[in-house]
DNA sequence: TACACTAGCGCAACGACTTGCAATAGCGCT
DNA sequence: AGCGCTATTGCAAGTCGTTGCGCTAGTGTA
């Protein structure tokens, strides 16, 4: 007999990446812990731009156990599944990309402080003129230009 | 009379960039210290890239009373006056460039861990592709790009 | 369900900076 | 040479990560 969640097809949420992480773990010898299970659910809901120092929050928010080498440790292991991607502010700091639909570079003005993606075509710049320059392979992910933005220019 | 010295243009050393450093800074309400002193006395003998800590160290062996934050200190004023120039390797460490001749980015290897400067042509290619972007003025300074090297590439 | 194997956990210590603060000491001025 | 103003210093404490280690607890297997 079917389950019945399974014949209502509206009501069936949309496949998500982190649906099976748990098998993919312990595919590959690793293991499905409860903090994992923690800083997975945390991910589930953030897209987009995170820095480490606020997951260790949400986790802690949600078990206040939460140790940070641990949730360190957990984002590795995510990074090596291509789940989360991190990059550095101007400063260094550690920021996370969850589920990076597309690798790219960011762009900060110390002017201002604001902050961007840099674009497809433009990143692609980039990649290309250090293809060129040195056969170098660019890690567009990890990559954080500082300067200042157009509206800082103009003062 | 003028001093012995003088008259022997051959033994005059070459002008450096670090000779005024005391009037400049006076000139602009700082103060020459000797804890700056005993900095740029180190710095005088870098051509090229340095880590702060490996600074501090170099700094220690001169006066074995350093302080770190003094050190990061100073740097900040002499990068205020173009005599330093710091980046990020792909850790996030600071790096210093000594009396940078031109501006220039980096570039790191992940898998060999080795290094290069960005050449002046591809630099110029990423100012140029970022200031059509958005009209963002890069600081090529404070670029660090990482990725693999041709070598690392080809396994 | 019980077991052994070992991945992962919490903790404590460390490295690289950064920041606030009270005491010190350059500097310009008389 | 002496003064006073305030830039700097040293220190302590804090932040963001990283790492080594002994103990715990997931996992596959029987
Ligand atoms: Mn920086
Ligand atoms: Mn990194
Ligand atoms: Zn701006
Ligand atoms: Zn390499």
């Amino acid at each position: 007999m079917p389950r019945a969640a399974s014949s209502h097809a509206a009501m069936v949420p949309a496949a998500s990446p982190w649906d099976g992480v748990a098998e993919r773990l312990r595919s590959n010898g690793l293991r499905w812990t409860p903090q994992r299970r923690t800083l997975v659910d945390v991910l589930r809901e953030h897209e987009g731009h995170v820095t480490a120092t606020e997951l260790i929050a949400r986790c802690r928010e949600r078990d206040q156990t939460t140790t940070p080498s641990t949730v360190y440790r957990t984002l590795d292991v995510l990074e090596d599944f291509g789940l989360v991607r991190h990059g550095h502010g101007p400063d260094g700091r550690e920021e996370y990309h969850v589920l990076p639909d597309q690798v790219h570079g960011h762009l900060y003005c110390v002017a201002c402080g604001a902050t961007w993606e840099i674009r497809p075509e433009t990143g692609a710049a980039i990649v290309d003129a250090l293809a060129a320059d040195l056969g170098f392979d660019v890690d567009l992910s990890h990559v954080t230009i500082s300067g200042r933005c157009q509206t800082c220019c103009r003062e």
